[in-house]
DNA sequence: GTGATTGTTGCAAAAATTGGCAATAAGAGG
DNA sequence: CCTCTTATTGCCAATTTTTGCAACAATCAC
């Protein structure tokens, strides 16, 4: 499977953990939904490549890749959590109250803060993947 | 009830909700437990105080509390979701993935995010209560 | 390959969370 | 104080998520 960013199987062993056909099918439908995915969805596409596949197995992936570091969780504000592969350079979701539309933002403001905060507490922050609400322009400003 | 930082009551009623005795006892336990309080505490502490209060009655209490902003949750990353009363100036919290240590700090690092991002994307952060992984300064350096 | 070791899976049961609904009670207006 | 309106509650059922465990299979040593 050539579609991954990054030696997903390499960090699976390296970390002691087996490299498994659920495992790999799970990742696999992380890729091909390309943006935010949630756990029913990936169930839902599973099922139909392979029914046996439960849902626990499924639960049980997607916390270790989470705690793996391989997928980035956040939750919406909607009550569903959305899974997403893990870039090796970070972004962020900006997410409007208003409109409810998403917009992607790098890594650069959060490494602001981030060294911000390491200057003055000396703590490191590990900022993967932040989900940040509030109001876009759009919804901001009175539409004229 | 003397005890809270703010008017939860006014609150409540000017956006059109009812203040019942449910209500008060889980923001009393809110209040009283002080820092983090999980679900599960809050609902223990109900049913010493009047065991007919339903669990359902606290997940929706709480969820209205969230949205209306007078109570912040967060997700520690054990799994388990964390409720706080809401203060008026936002507060943050560093969690040592090492350790498990917490520590507060206050929302000037944050602000220069916020700010960053409102002149680079015009997108009004609200940063009300946010929770960041990372090492803490004890866990980073080898202990000498 | 073959066998041993042990992490994983699927299943089922348990626990947590949400939703529907009739009875109740908070708030408003007399 | 009484009545009316309707948000809220408690109860129960449905749904979602987690957990325990025996069978299975990935990995390793040979």
């Amino acid at each position: 499977m050539s579609h991954y960013t990054r030696d997903f199987e390499g960090i699976l062993r390296a970390a002691g953990y087996r490299v498994t056909p659920q495992r790999i099918q799970i990742l696999d439908a992380l890729c091909d939904e390309g943006g935010h995915t949630s756990l029913a969805a990936i169930y839902l596409r599973l099922q139909r490549i392979d029914p046996t596949i439960d849902k626990s197995t499924v639960y049980r992936a997607l916390k270790l890749f989470v705690t793996l570091g391989l997928v980035v969780s956040a939750d919406n504000g909607d009550g569903e959590v959305y899974y997403e592969i893990a870039r090796v350079q970070p972004h962020h979701h900006l997410v409007c109250r208003q409109c409810g539309q998403q917009q992607e933002i790098d890594h650069d403001a959060i490494q602001l803060m981030a060294e911000a905060i390491y200057q003055q507490y000396g703590f490191q922050v590990n900022t993967d993947h932040l989900m940040l609400n509030g109001i876009c322009a759009g919804c901001r400003l009175p539409h004229q």
